[in-house]
DNA sequence: GTCATTTATCATGC
DNA sequence: GCATGATAAATGAC
């Protein structure tokens, strides 16, 4: 169950859809967001336990092996950094003194 | 103790459960009074957080989803929107 | 890199 | 059954 447009199978050097700029001003629509599957989720989980940040070699073996792009798996760690901040403004919100216990 | 608090901070962050009708008040009021942008400043969303009784971010998390909404549908929210010019309209010519 | 945001999706309320 | 709030991918400003 994954979901990477045509790069299942075509592996390799995937071309950033239609590498000719024949369309003029063409405005290419943004990717649409694809809910990552539960296997991938753990495997950058995992990683992200070890480090918060991640150079770019585990990157490209991460990428291979969760079959996505570097630039998803260097996107979700950025937002995975955001998501644990929030966390931590969250807890100390809602430990300091405050009602609703 | 610590336990049931961790738990209960767990669970309860995806727990949804809708503003008070004064609080949405505030938040159109604001929003249709500011529909040529309706980008609200960091002080603006505390203020707003302030006097809805909730977060920053569950402000931010309004205007997220009002902003596309309304856009994604106009239509839809022109009555609401009528409502809240007529009301911006009366305070601003008392 | 951070961070506000857009967009789609998820989970719940009613 | 949709409305609504929160979260998850993806973009862009800086």
């Amino acid at each position: 169950e994954n979901t990477n447009p045509g790069s299942s199978a075509s592996s390799s050097s995937v071309t950033k859809e239609g590498s000719k700029s024949s369309n003029s001003s063409a405005p290419r629509a943004r990717k649409k967001r694809c809910p990552y599957s539960k296997f991938q989720i753990r495997e950058l989980e995992r990683e992200f336990f070890f480090n918060v940040y991640i150079n770019k070699e585990k990157r490209l073996q991460l990428s291979r092996m969760l079959n996505l792009t570097d630039r998803q798996v260097k996107i979700w760690f950025q937002n995975r950094r955001m998501k644990e901040k929030k966390l931590s403004r969250d807890r100390l919100q809602y430990f300091s003194g405050n009602p609703l216990l | 103790a610590v336990m049931i608090l961790r738990s209960r901070f767990l669970d309860a962050r995806r727990k949804r459960r809708n503003f008070n009708k004064q609080a949405t008040e505030i938040l159109n009021e604001y929003f249709y009074s500011h529909l040529s942008n309706p980008y609200p400043s960091e002080e603006a969303k505390e203020e707003l957080a302030k006097k809805c009784g909730i977060t920053v971010s569950q402000v931010s998390n309004w205007f997220g989803n009002k902003r596309i909404r309304y856009k994604k549908n106009i239509g839809k929210f022109q009555e609401e929107a009528n409502i809240y010019a007529a009301k911006t309209a009366v305070t601003a010519t008392n």
